[in-house]
DNA sequence: TTGCAATATTAAGAATTAATTAAGTTGTAT
DNA sequence: ATACAACTTAATTAATTCTTAATATTGCAA
C-alpha cells in the first residue's frame, strides 16, 4: 500500500511517514497543496491523507479537482477543531473520512487501513483477490491455486498496483511514480523486466497482464 | 488528448507547451487571436485554454463563433485580475472555465484535464457507444457482440473522432490534423489506408464508416 | 462511355516500442 | 567478510504499428 500525506507540518509528516512505513506502508510527502495536488493527480495512491489547511491551495479544493478528474481515491481529511465546519462533517466535500487534530497516530493508521481496504475486498487481512490469483501486500505473497509464493518488493508493488484496481490501465508514467517515486530516473525498461517476472509468474493462471502499446499495463482474465 | 493554447506571451506558450507534452498531451499554439479562431474552428481539439486579451480577435470573440457554429469543445479562459469581469465569472460567455493569471501551471494543466475527461464521461464511463458496436478509448478497444478487440492506436483515434460524434461528416483535413498534426506532411492515402482497416473490422457488424466523395467521412448504421 | 480524379487495396520495409537475456551492482543477513 | 537475493543497467531480439509506394477500382463529368 503506499500513501499520500498532504501536510504543511514537516514534524509530523517526517513522524507520520516513520509510522507508516513500520506498518509496510509506503508513503509519499507533499508539504504544500500545490504539490500535493500535482501528486494527487497521479492517480497512484491507495489513501490520501489531506490536510484542510494548507499553503497555496486548501485540502477541500484538492479534493473537488481530483474528483472532478473522476480520481476515486478515498480521502481522509485533517481538521483542526476550529475548522471542523459541516461540509467536512458532511463529507460531501468528496473526502471520504476525517480526522480531527491533534489525533493518535494509531487512529490515522487504523482508518488509513480501513479505507484502503475498503475500495478493494472485504477481507479483514489486507488481502487482494482477482480471478484465479489473490496477493497479500502485508508479506508480498503471491497466492495461486492455494500456494502462496513470497515474491520480491517491486514485483509486488507493480502486482498490487494492477490488481488494486482490476479494469484499470496503468501508465508506464505511473508505473515509475509509484515504483519508484517521482523524481527518479530509472530506465523504464525496468518496468518490462518487472511485468516479465510477473507474467511468467502467472503463466499457470487464468489471469495475465496485457500491454497497452504506448500506454501502459493492465491485469485481465487470460 | 490534444489541446489548443491561444495566447500572445510566447514565452508562456512555449513553457505550457514543454509542461503538457510532459503529461503526454499533444499541443497546438496559437499566437494571436485570428490563427486562434482559425484553428478553434476546425473542432478537433479536447480543449481549448483562451487568454481573453488577444491581438485581433479578443478570447471572448472566439468563444462566441465557435459556440454559434455548434462547436462544443469545452473552453479555459485566462484572464489577468484586473479583466475579470462578470462576463467570465458567470461562463456566460460560452467558456467552461476560467484562471487568473498569474496562475501556477499545474492548476491549468489539472483543470484541462477535468475538462478534457467531462467530454467522454457524457458517455458511459469513457466508452462511447454507436449503433452495435463500442469502444473504449482508454485501452484501445473496439468491442462487438461482448467481445473487446485491442486495435492499434491511430485505428482507435480515428475510430474515436467518428463515433464521437455520429451524424457529423469529418473532412480528410480534419482527420489528417487530428491524427497527424497540422504541420505533418503525411500522405492523405494514410487515411484510405486506416479506414480501410476499420471497415475490415466493422465488416460482421451493422456498423458502417460511409465515404462522402471529395469530403470526408462518417459513421452510419449499414 | 470514356477518361480523369478520387478512393481503395495490398504489400513491403521503416520506425517504434516491448520483451528477453545476460551481466553487473547494491544491499542485507549470516 | 561472504554469500545470496534483489535490483539495475545494458545489449540483443522480437513484435507491432506506421508509412511509403505501387497498383486497382470506383464514381462522376464531359
Amino acid at each position: 500500500m503506499k500513501i499520500l500525506i498532504v501536510e504543511d507540518e514537516v514534524k509530523l509528516t517526517q513522524a507520520l511517514e516513520f509510522l507508516f512505513n513500520k506498518q509496510k506502508i509506503d508513503v509519499e510527502i507533499a508539504n504544500d497543496g500545490e504539490e500535493g495536488l500535482m501528486l494527487a493527480e497521479k492517480d497512484i495512491y491507495d489513501v490520501i491523507v489531506l490536510d484542510i489547511m494548507l499553503p497555496n491551495v486548501s485540502g477541500l479544493e484538492i479534493v473537488r479537482i481530483i474528483r472532478e478528474k473522476g480520481i476515486k481515491t478515498p480521502v481522509i481529511m485533517l481538521t483542526a477543531k476550529d475548522t471542523l465546519d459541516d461540509k467536512v462533517l458532511g463529507l460531501d466535500s468528496g473526502a471520504d473520512d476525517y480526522l480531527v487534530k491533534p489525533f493518535a497516530t494509531k487512529e490515522l493508521i487504523a482508518r488509513v487501513r480501513a479505507l484502503g481496504r475498503r475500495k478493494n475486498t472485504e477481507y479483514i487481512n489486507e488481502k487482494y483477490e482477482f480471478n484465479d490469483i489473490a496477493y497479500l501486500p502485508k508479506n508480498f505473497e503471491l497466492i495461486i491455486q492455494g500456494n502462496n509464493v513470497k515474491i520480491p518488493k517491486k514485483e509486488g508493488d507493480l502486482l498490487e498496483m494492477l490488481i488494486s484496481r482490476p479494469g484499470q490501465v496503468f501508465t508506464r508514467d505511473q508505473i515509475v511514480d509509484r515504483l519508484w517515486g517521482l523524481e527518479s530516473d530509472v530506465l523504464e525498461n525496468n518496468i518490462e523486466i518487472y511485468i516479465h517476472h510477473l507474467r511468467k509468474r502467472l503463466e499457470e493462471t487464468n489471469t495475465k497482464i496485457e500491454t497497452i502499446r504506448g500506454v501502459g499495463y493492465i491485469i485481465k482474465e487470460r
